[in-house]
DNA sequence: ATTATTGTACTAGTAAAGTAATACAGTTAC
DNA sequence: GTAACTGTATTACTTTACTAGTACAATAAT
């Protein structure tokens, strides 16, 4: 099935964090083939290259490695998918703290902001 | 004093908000004259032209108002300057949730992380 | 062996955001 | 009335992120 992205956001990192999750949650799975930058680039509706950046992304990481000819595989090792994963909540939460500070909110006043924060 | 932005994300829109909070907290009175653009753009680092766009999209906001040769303005109402800032709140708290969604929790655990935050 | 599929590389084009420099027009202060 | 401010407009340049098209090399399947 299709993948849906941010079309307004960076679209390379958003298909390395997609990819990081399935790894996570065994959708794909230690050692096993990746789907083809091309076909991957047909699911989520960008280009290749797109998709090829992002791959050599997650080479850097450890999370995937390349054979020329035959294809992407994951790292037999997962655990640096789920510390990727944990560090972008780190960050995205710290983000988001940060620019409420700047609308003038602090600590307390965003936790019961978000408390209470109730929509789908 | 210098105002501080994140040159790593448009500068533009941290422009407004900051407009946008300086009046909500009365550092801007309403009807009084703003800065000019030029020592708005010192004062925050940026080029002029940033700023005429800011404040043109503060005056479409119904926030501010210019007087060709003699300066910005704020205008009369500043509850809609409260408005602004409440739906950037809102936005970026939703932008938010939906980050995390995107990397695999559900609105529980991110409140429960939420909770637990504790940095500066 | 041939064919299809894979990763990889390269060049060019696009769009958004901001910078930079300049010019002009209206207002204010002296 | 002149000078020193204002806002406003225009043009060109830069960077980043992505698109688009093409080409080539290595592997796998037949």
């Amino acid at each position: 099935m299709k993948w849906t992205l941010d079309k307004s956001k960076a679209l390379c990192p958003q298909i390395c964090e997609k990819v990081c999750l399935k790894i996570a949650l065994g959708e794909f799975n230690a050692g096993e083939k990746m789907m083809s930058v091309r076909e991957t680039a047909l699911l989520a509706g960008v280009n290749p290259n797109t998709v090829q950046k992002a791959f050599e992304t997650l080479e850097q990481d450890g999370i995937l490695y390349s054979v020329r000819g035959s294809g992407w595989f994951v790292c037999e090792d997962i655990s640096r998918a789920k510390e990727t994963l944990d560090t972008l909540i780190y960050e995205k939460t710290s983000d988001y703290f940060a620019a409420l500070y700047s609308l003038g909110m602090d600590n307390e006043s965003i936790k019961n902001y978000v408390k209470e924060w109730d929509n789908e």
